[in-house]
DNA sequence: AACTCTGTACAGTTTTTTCTGTACGAACTT
DNA sequence: AAGTTCGTACAGAAAAAACTGTACAGAGTT
């Protein structure tokens, strides 16, 4: 006990250094979608060692395995994490992706193109049901509640173009002419 | 009756077709850290002639009065309704935000800059909290493992700076320069 | 083929978020 | 000053989301 008190003190400073990060990374997930827990789990997995298995990532978290699964498949569709093959392991094995670039454009790209195409269906829908009833109606205050709306709908079609071009920008890269990566810097 | 049947047929159908788009945005205004019942709200104020008072959505949308005041506060705070003021009418009225390139730019700019500056703090505490733990440890496991994550810190901090740039690219508005507006396209 | 191990579907519980009704302060009217 | 009207703070109810334990299918081993 004598011989290691020094070890176990240090390895606690180092757990409580690395859960500073990880607690705040919990906090600011929500940013891609992902809730704070399962944030959490993200950064026991980033500083871990070596890739983990969901029983140690359960042991660790001391959460059930089954919110481990559910957890690593959000990270996994987020991009955030990536499974690892080791020769004679059986568990799967995950680890963080590294390329944290590459995370935020899977993210950013697939959320907001989704959400993109489906408002612009709901628009061109919208929009045509709004063409038969203008076409149809007898009514002039009707009439012109529709031209109204065909206008506004016009102009959002024209706002998710713009998104739908921002969305590209990432998707293809090009981005990273504007606004080049960063070298490290030891600050 | 027999005179309006086709007036009130006619209004369902605005209604209706109005509807459509309404539920869209209900589906996907949570990327605007919005709910969807709130969502449902913007797309009453989105779609209705005039400005809207408390009293007006709480009966459009069968909710309560404190329900559309709290609701349109997180509107108001990611930019996408504004308040009107009208000579002799006390109660506060509310239009949504015409212009969605700049309610798209505050929620980005808002929460990704509030993001990334805690992040940065975390990182900049964990690592000096890494650089004092591998001054003093005798262990030198425990020093290869402060190492590998004072390093990996360190490229966190990197992505963050680009993050960074990023949002500064929307907030300057020179995303308009390589990304331009749109003009209004009828399909 | 029987047995073991691993990941996940599913139902039920716990926690969190959303929504409502009451109550009250501030501003305006009489 | 007394009386309205309006928006919102707050506590409790309702709805939604997160979490767990059990159970089971599929793959691997013996």
């Amino acid at each position: 006990m004598e011989s290691n008190g020094d070890l176990d003190a240090d390895l606690n400073k180092l757990e409580k250094a690395r859960h500073r990060f990880i607690s705040e990374i919990a906090k600011n997930v929500h940013l891609y979608g992902i809730s704070p827990s399962v944030g959490r789990l993200y950064g026991t997995v980033f500083f871990s060692d070596k890739p983990m298995t969901l029983d140690e990532m359960s042991e660790s978290l001391g959460m059930s395995k089954t919110s481990m699964s559910t957890g690593i498949r959000a990270l996994y569709e987020a991009n955030m994490v990536e499974q690892v093959w080791e020769k004679g392991v059986r568990k799967d094995l995950y680890k963080t992706e590294e390329d944290w670039y590459k995370s935020f454009s899977t993210v950013f790209i697939t959320r907001w193109r989704n959400a993109t195409e489906k408002n612009v269906t709901a628009i061109k829908e919208t929009k045509s049901m709004l063409h038969e009833l203008g076409e149809t109606t007898s009514c002039d205050e009707i009439k012109e509640k529709v031209t109204r709306d065909l206008n506004r709908l016009t102009e959002a079609e024209a706002y998710y173009g713009w998104i739908n071009d921002v969305i590209s920008l990432f998707e293809s890269g090009k981005i990273f002419d504007i606004v080049p990566k960063k070298q490290k810097v030891n600050t």
